[in-house]
RNA sequence: GGGGUCGUAGUUCAGUUGGUUAGAACGCCGGCCUGUCACGCCGGAGGUCGCGAGUUCGAGCCUCGUCGGCCCCGCCA
């Protein structure tokens, strides 16, 4: 027999109906000779009624247990006024049950689903489809669901054709690490997973696409952290013939769609920030700005100090102010210091303005006047604590910024209600690699330098800003794009600048720069993480829970034992030998 | 690659300065119960204390190593 219903939709408007349901078992309250069965399925749960009058039905009831599936036939009644449940939506009625096949027997889950979320993660991921079954954890992925439907919908409003590229992909010499597949045909050659669809969507462009989306599955093999994992899914898209500004507005467009999901109304136009600006006020390129402290300049002031940690050619000394922290204990100040040191900082300077005196790490150095001083210098006032840090620009910085996040989470600054977005710009096209000793791509080597900064490229590179931007929201980068090179003398000069031979640059990108000389549009695009922003919408701090089938932190996957071995005879026919 | 933290019953956890028989809650099994909805009450079963060494008369507890989960730094164009 067909389902009449499913469990949660079930309303007093079907009052004295037959109906047919099915779903699992999610409790039984058997109270001798009467047993309540709550039925759960993805639409919600219904109470199922048995009574001993029906005896045959009652002892089949007693044999049923938890994660169960059944059919059960029964009468809609309504519940009298005493026994509405307002906590369940089909607290109103019930169903008294008249029939009851066993679909199929389950053994004892290794947890309660309804108790589901507090059960290990990694137990959770191994049982995942027993975690699916908990309400919290299926409307994470229909909300996922939604949100895809949403994108695309979206997109194609606005003219994007949806278009898929290779997943066996060639291997390129930037960025992540590549995921590597053996090719059996090719011995000894290999194919990379796409760490994303960059060349060819840059390529559709050339084509005449002139506005694609893909909803794109990225692979990175690279350590993994609650917001990244192995594989991840982006919203991948590019135009032509557009501005930076046509893809914010384009994008920020999606975003009030998308948080439209959720019932929260964002207003576009985003805060726009360059990046060094976002560096010297948070110091940071992904600013929270839902709290206040912002980074302040004392460079003069400390050196106004005589002392010699402040003196350093390219010293810079910075400071933020935790207000109204003067409560702060040692012990605090010493986590902080903690925290500052393994952001590399040599030291943490602190000066507490305390009502009648001011503590600190060098007032015995100073004096009291002078570090008073330089606490005002920091914009402290009575009762607040300053934090200093004296070294290179971005690393002065990036401590700070990394202690404004602890701070404004230690004073519980952070209104978590809040969605801040903004799109920070103008990032450096270069940054030095001290491990590498050469220049490497902020974003990507085909990010277009700014129009003013292209005949820097070869007299200053680290000097030259790029056309290159991210999407964050409250202190998370949720996407980032640029507008690409489109000309090949150009893209030839950057290649030079990343210490990238012509040579190397015709093996690995010789197919875009051979598309480039065929009349290729003036283009940008930009990629989001999808499942950091599924997070955001269902109020998750890791992406784990808006994927299905989610890995570990070591890339391993608990349900289906992957990676695992693989017999000799598929190595031998892909030419490979393990080393011992 | 580095740092932190956790690992005890099916699950989530407690376990004192190293000391007799390792506890609780939920789940599970059995019984009672006619309006429950975290039903209630009574009884019961269930443990290689992640693994391996070491110290000790004696280790869940201390030491070293190792494996795994999670968080962070590096890394992630």
């Amino acid at each position: 027999m067909r389902r009449t219903h499913r469990c949660g939709e079930v309303t007093k408007k079907d009052l004295d109906k037959n109906v047919v349901l099915n779903g699992w078992v999610k409790r039984t309250r058997d109270l001798g000779g009467m047993l309540f069965l709550d039925l759960r399925d993805i639409s919600g749960v219904v109470q199922v009624f048995f009574d001993n009058e029906k005896t045959e039905l009652y002892e089949a009831a007693k044999k049923l247990r938890m994660e169960d599936v059944i059919e059960v036939t029964g009468q809609v009644r309504a519940r009298e006024e005493k026994n509405i449940n307002p906590n369940m939506s089909t607290g109103e009625i019930e169903v008294g049950a008249t029939g009851l096949t066993v679909l199929s027997k389950s053994e004892v889950p290794p947890f309660v689903i309804s108790d589901a979320e507090n059960a290990s993660e990694e137990l959770r991921f191994e049982y995942r489809y027993l975690d699916l079954r908990n309400e919290k954890a299926m409307n994470a992925m229909v909300l996922r669901s939604k949100a895809v439907m949403k994108v695309r919908n979206y997109f194609q409003r606005h003219n994007f054709i949806d278009i898929e590229t290779p997943i066996l992909n060639k291997s390129t010499p930037e960025g992540a690490r590549d995921y590597i597949v053996p090719s059996r045909i090719h011995k000894g050659k290999f194919y990379a997973l796409p760490q994303s669809p960059q060349i060819f969507k840059q390529i559709l462009m050339v084509a005449g696409f002139d506005r694609y989306i893909q909803m794109a599955r990225c692979f990175r093999d690279e350590d993994l952290r609650a917001d990244r994992q192995p594989e991840f899914t982006q919203i991948d898209a590019e135009m032509s013939f557009i501005e930076q500004e046509d893809i914010f507005e384009i994008i920020e467009g999606l975003m009030v769609e998308l948080w439209d999901l959720i019932d929260v109304k964002l207003s576009p136009p985003f805060p726009r920030l360059t990046w060094q600006e976002a560096m010297e006020r948070y110091g940071t390129d992904r600013p929270d700005t839902r709290f206040g402290i912002e980074l302040v300049d004392i460079t003069k002031a400390a050196q106004e100090t005589g002392l010699d940690m402040f003196k350093g050619e390219n010293n810079v000394t910075k400071a933020i102010v935790a207000p109204g922290a003067s409560e702060w204990s040692r012990k605090v100040i010493d986590e902080l210091t903690e925290e500052a040191k393994k952001m590399g900082a040599k030291g943490l300077l602190w000066i507490k303005m305390e009502e009648t005196e001011v503590k600190s790490s060098i007032l015995k150095t100073l004096g009291e006047e002078k570090t008073r001083t330089l606490a005002v210098a920091a914009g402290a006032k009575t009762g607040d604590v300053a934090l200093i840090v004296s070294d290179s620009f971005l690393k002065a910085s990036k401590v700070l910024g990394h202690l404004r996040l602890v701070t404004g989470e230690k004073l519980e600054l952070i209104d978590k209600n809040k969605f801040n977005f903004l799109w920070v710009y103008d990032f450096p096209l270069f940054e030095w690699s001290e491990e590498e000793q050469r220049y490497s791509a902020t974003h990507h080597a085909f990010t277009s330098p700014r129009e003013e900064d292209l005949d820097k490229l070869e007299t200053s590179p680290e000097s030259v800003l790029s056309q290159a931007y991210d999407l964050v929201c409250n202190g998370t980068e949720l996407g980032g794009g640029s507008i690409r090179i489109h000309r090949p003398d150009i893209q030839k000069k950057v290649f030079k600048a990343l210490g990238i031979s012509e040579e190397e640059a015709e093996e690995k990108f010789g197919f875009l720069l051979k598309a480039l000389k065929y009349g290729a549009p003036p283009h940008g695009g930009i990629a989001f993480g999808m499942d950091r922003i599924v997070a955001f919408l269902a109020w998750e701090d890791s992406i784990r829970a808006v994927i299905a089938f989610p890995k570990t932190t070591s890339a391993y996957c608990p349900l289906s034992d992957t990676p695992s071995e693989v017999g000799t005879k598929a190595l031998d026919e892909l030419n490979i030998t393990l080393k011992k």
